[in-house]
DNA sequence: AAAGCGGGGCG
DNA sequence: CGCCCAGCTTT
């Protein structure tokens, strides 16, 4: 098969759109370094670029290098990044940096093989480093590229089996050119990004839309293939809030790897245990007053998960010295200084604000003035 | 309620 | 390899 456009003329296209309307203030271009180009691309997986901004410059407010950030003890990178999901890549982005330090006195190595055995760093973000971060040639496969390929193309069927993800690679690479490549990966992305969107794309604005072969054929919202949907099973547990008489909750940190991996959580128990035995046997915790106080379901990618949460004043706590790291006392209005998943946050808040408007918030009661 | 977004790790 | 895992935002 003939390609619609020889690659030289598909850059053109793509430069010239990217100098008139490319996005060139982003907050990690406000300064030509790698360190950024990495921190924003491991924060830009399965994230958009308006959840990432205040993530990014808070992050490199706190972090201003590769070396702060080795330095970091994991608590404080993940106090950062609670709320951005996928904790995983704030664990692997502290071993990166770790590793860097160690193993490449403190640089980016400048090559695919090398870059791709570090944590967190795959085909696509090994690329986006080099071509961004060091303007070397080297192709990125991120959304807005598949997006932008398999439409140009009309590649049909989803892009996660891997002879269209090899296909696809394919184009990436041939497509990306030798010189300005870090102008062209950005140029990419931001017309991934503004114009070829994933529903209602801005065709009559897209500098590639003449050859295009999904605008062409009529449909190029069609694109890519939609990922084969699953029903997903339905997982069901209670959240403990466990209420002492200074009107703190009890928090526990959850275990380092898994869901919200080495976050701070409500204690979580089985929805069949009776929650005053568990309190007791798992927190060292008498209670007395128990409310079914609110129900919310949270959906993961493979899971449901519904939350009853249940309200418990806390008489007495007898904790074993040893525990003292996992589990912890925290006062309700100081929240945003734990590191704690999004939704559990949100179950907290909703409780506490409840709290001054009906009689079934943590306390119980509405406080005196 | 469903879709979208990369990479790690396992068998 | 193919398959499972992970968490938000947007639609």
């Amino acid at each position: 098969m003939t390609h619609p456009l020889l690659p030289k003329h598909f850059q053109q296209h793509v430069l010239n759109w990217f100098n008139k309307h490319g996005r060139k203030n982003l907050p990690w271009q406000q300064k030509k370094s790698p360190y950024h180009v990495w921190l924003s691309e491991i924060m830009l997986q399965q994230t958009q670029v308006t959840t990432v901004t205040p993530y990014f410059q808070r992050f490199i407010k706190q972090f201003p290098n590769l070396s702060s950030l080795a330095a970091a003890q994991l608590d404080e990178v993940l106090n950062l990044w609670a709320g951005l999901g996928y904790y995983a890549r704030a664990r692997n982005l502290l071993r990166c940096a770790q590793m860097l330090e160690q193993k490449y006195a403190g640089k980016f190595p400048q090559n695919l093989i090398q870059l791709q055995t570090l944590p967190g760093i795959g085909r696509s973000t090994a690329g986006a480093i080099l071509s961004l971060g060091f303007d070397q040639a080297a192709a990125i496969l991120d959304g807005n590229v598949k997006r932008v390929l398999t439409r140009f193309h009309a590649i049909a069927g989803w892009p996660g089996l891997s002879a269209v993800n090899k296909k696809l690679w394919e184009l990436a690479e041939r497509y990306t050119p030798i010189q300005q490549t870090a102008a062209y990966t950005q140029a990419m992305m931001d017309l991934g990004a503004l114009i070829c969107t994933r529903t209602q794309p801005k065709c009559d604005q897209c500098p590639l839309q003449t050859h295009c072969l999904a605008y062409n054929t009529g449909n190029p919202a069609h694109f890519p293939s939609p990922k084969p949907s699953k029903k997903l099973p339905i997982r069901s547990i209670q959240m403990l809030i466990l209420v002492n008489q200074q009107q703190e909750i009890l928090l526990e940190k959850r275990p380092p790897t898994g869901i919200w991996g080495g976050l701070w959580s409500l204690p979580e128990c089985p929805s069949d245990a009776d929650a005053k035995n568990f309190s007791k046997k798992h927190y060292y915790c008498e209670t007395e007053k128990v409310r079914q106080a609110m129900q919310m379901r949270h959906t993961f990618s493979h899971f449901h998960l519904d939350i009853q949460a249940v309200v418990m004043q806390v008489n007495k706590w007898h904790p074993p010295l040893m525990e003292s790291d996992r589990i912890v006392w925290y006062n309700v209005q100081q929240l945003q200084k734990k590191g704690l998943a999004a939704p559990i946050k949100k179950l907290i808040q909703q409780l506490n604000n409840s709290t001054y408007t009906h009689s079934n918030g943590i306390f119980g009661k509405a406080p005196r003035k």
